[in-house]
DNA sequence: TTATATTCTTGACATTAGTCAAAAAAAGTT
DNA sequence: AACTTTTTTTGACTAATGTCAAGAATATAA
């Protein structure tokens, strides 16, 4: 069992607090413990708590039309899987936009968010960590926005192995198809016609790039 | 000519900034007038401006595969259009994520971006308030990924009227279709569609509600 | 090495919503 | 009221991608 007083020094958000400041916090958090596939919470959960990920991977993702699930974003250890609304004014439930599952044995620190704010709310540093996560989560759903409304699906698949053509030679067909948000079927299909049509060159289950600036044009 | 420190002061972001601080914000900052149609800045333009909408009406957008417009928001006086992002770190170009149009006349309330960080992100007042205007921005994100992904048309127009059948009722039907992210043929056949199987009634031009459960239970 | 399980590909087909053009309806103007 | 313009609806058609089922390829285990 980790002690909780050393994890929470850990975190970049809590650098600036001191040890008595850390010994509160550690008052109103505790450490959890998942097994492999596990859901932390669901979408529209109103939670009460903040989660961060000291160890293990989860993924976020939502549900839509077709009860596929949108894959929004992988995280692994030392990352804010959820974090406090600093609510504005009459703001008062916190519901959840997306769900989490874990992909591994997982030890999540959870803290209460009530308690929380008004500990630490008022603290500059703290505030500022807050909007740097804000930041990356707003950075997130521009992805995801780009994804599945700008792009289709050849834009998509071109712009993965563009920028990730490593992962896209490493991960399991039906794991790119999930990040991408299409079906393997669709997947396969495009990666067939672009080999056709002479952008990329498929030899034992690697992909070359042949013509990236070709390919670029899908996605720009 | 508007006074441009009475417009300062007149912003709840800067309310907590004594005389000389607006006098330097001031010092900073410039008014632009618009004509009604005019772009203020395209999606993907590097902006080294906060912008601040005085007076008139704006819309947020971005294009999407089809080269259609994709619906934001719109924003009328009184709003941050386009706020600074405290960058983390290393993080230094700022690009917008949509494109912004106006509407009516307006004047907009621009700011140098560096020197305002420079001067007033130390403010604890100042974070608080991006922080507050950037959750604005996530919601509508959200509700983009919720009006795109999860909802198909038929859920789309059943939200609006079981939320907002006033709207509905006021505007013409290409506005709502605009606003819903659908082509006004779609709309058209869907009406159509929850009209013949008794959900809504339609007496001259107006929509009543029939069966409100039911309605709900396409988005719900 | 052979058997079994898993993953990937292919074909046939369905569904949703987009496009285009024309007709119908409504609103605005003289 | 008659004419013009704008908005809305309808029909025919298209495109993208999803679904399902079966077969092929690959990986894993005995």
């Amino acid at each position: 069992m980790k002690n909780i007083k050393a994890v929470l020094r850990n975190i970049e958000l809590f650098e600036s607090l001191n040890d008595e400041e850390i010994d509160k916090l550690a008052s109103i958090s505790k450490i959890e413990h998942y097994a492999p596939k596990s859901i932390v919470f669901y979408e529209n959960d109103t939670l009460s708590h903040i989660y961060y990920l000291i160890e293990g991977r989860v993924k976020l993702y939502k549900i839509d039309k077709f009860d596929n699930e949108i894959f929004l974003n992988d995280m692994k250890d030392n990352s804010f899987i959820y974090l406090v609304k600093k609510s504005a004014r009459n703001e008062v439930v916190c519901s959840t936009f997306y769900s989490v599952e874990t992909l591994t044995e997982a030890e999540i620190l959870v803290i209460d968010i009530e308690k929380f704010k008004n500990m630490f709310l008022s603290k500059y540093e703290i505030l500022s960590g807050i909007l740097h996560e804000t930041y990356k989560l707003l950075a997130q759903f521009q992805y995801i926005i780009n994804r599945d409304l700008i792009f289709d699906g050849t834009a998509k698949v071109a712009y993965m192995l563009c920028n990730n053509l490593e992962e896209f030679n490493k991960l399991k067909k039906n794991e790119i198809a999930y990040h991408l948000h299409i079906q393997p079927e669709t997947l396969s299909r495009i990666v067939k016609k672009l080999e056709k049509e002479g952008y990329i060159k498929m030899e034992n289950r690697t992909v070359t790039i042949l013509n990236r600036k070709a390919l670029e044009s899908f996605f720009k």
